[in-house]
DNA sequence: CCCGCCTGTCACCGGATTGTCACACTATTG
DNA sequence: CAATAGTGTGACAATCCGGTGACAGGCGGG
């Protein structure tokens, strides 16, 4: 899953560059040259990282660093301004226009990407996984450590749970025997990897009716399906 | 009637940062570079919330947030603490600590302006840390270290009843012994774990009928049950 | 100093859990 | 249709795990 970057700047070799950059780095990105075009695409695939100019026609890089920040939808996306003058930085960073990082023109792309990095790597820390999973009448809940299917609780052993756990927080992406090992056993393959069948019986029985979430792909592995 | 907030660190450009930032927002502040800086005025005049940062001369954060909530004039005082370490987040936020959010550096102004109103426009109904805690026949009294079965006290020791406490202030969580180690014992690992057991054990025996709220889940931990 | 209480550790036990195997069954292939 | 590869199933033994009783060191009070 590459992190999305939209790229912000009416000069067309800075934005080559710097998603020259990018692109080397793993970024998926995309790019305007002004704000109305920024606000497109950022409705249509919300990106998580915008690299923003503040010089811009029409609408500035304040403006439009404030329009995403009064939508719940979009206030949480990091920004980093591109900014000339050293004194708006207090501004571009407080309340009123909340940008994430700065950057003075000129930068080298490498610092660029070094704070890119450090953004991308925080909000995750930031933002709390989830608690619960909900599939239609199944619900697991994590810190609990129980599972029920109708407000009915299921018996689950502590390896049931876990292989559960980790076919529906990958809901719809196949699991091969090996990736199930490294990740509900920890250890690499000094188990048997048809001992995840046996699991996964074990499983299918005592979710009884929720077993239809549980789908066998054969000659690949299983897979949850909502 | 603006909110007080106290930002202790003892980087003056840090300090500087913030302040601009919670001045913008409309926030009264006053600031301290050290421990007996930050009491001091913490005596003076109750701040509304405090910014702590853990990396202080002297006396540091862990040491003032938990002068802090030990004594009921300043229990109540919302904490947002800055921390360096993921690791830590457990201890801070914990029943030892109590700090009621944390951000790890570095972060964005704006950041910590949307925790600080989060916690300052907490509902009174989402209160602080109770000071009792029922369960059906069972009650935990906390600053009397008092717990009680149909108004019958129960005779605990220190470490019995802490353990008790963290299990029901975490009602419905399963506790890793890892965990409880960690919460309760306040340092890491110089412990079996199995020693946690053996306490559940005496727990148990001698809350009696109230144990039906513990719950072993089976290679995992202990829950508080409801 | 002695005594009793609190604590941490250990060894043991019974039951739950788990990994493995052999075999049955089903889809796929030629 | 037969052969084959891949998966479901039943049974079983080894292992793991938590409960339990016992014990020794530490600490404080009398």
């Amino acid at each position: 899953m590459k992190p999305r970057i939209l790229v912000v700047d009416d000069e067309p070799e800075a934005v080559e560059l710097v998603e020259f950059n990018l692109k080397q780095a793993g970024y998926a990105v995309t790019t305007a040259a002004d704000g109305a075009e920024a606000l497109k695409k950022i409705h249509a695939q919300t990106p998580d990282l915008i690299v923003l100019d503040v010089m811009l026609p029409e609408m500035d890089g304040f403006e439009i660093c404030k329009v995403l920040r009064r939508d719940a939808a979009t206030a949480k996306i990091s920004i980093i301004m591109l900014t000339a003058k050293a004194a708006e930085i207090d501004r571009v960073l407080g309340l009123e226009l909340g940008a994430d990082d700065y950057l003075t023109k000129p930068f080298s792309p490498r610092e660029l990407l070094l704070r890119i990095k450090k953004l991308l790597t925080r909000s995750p820390g930031t933002e709390k996984p989830k608690e619960q999973l909900h599939f239609g009448d199944l619900l697991i809940d994590l810190p609990r450590h129980t599972a029920s299917w109708k407000n009915q609780p299921i018996e689950l052993t502590a390896t049931e749970f876990k292989l559960l756990t980790v076919l529906a927080q990958r809901a719809g992406r196949v699991q091969s025997r090996d990736q199930l090992l490294r990740d509900v056993w920890e250890y690499d393959s000094l188990i048997d990897t048809r001992t995840v069948d046996t699991h996964m019986r074990r499983l299918r029985e005592k979710i009884g009716p929720a077993a239809k979430h549980l789908d066998t792909v054969r000659g690949v592995g299983y897979r949850f399906v909502e």
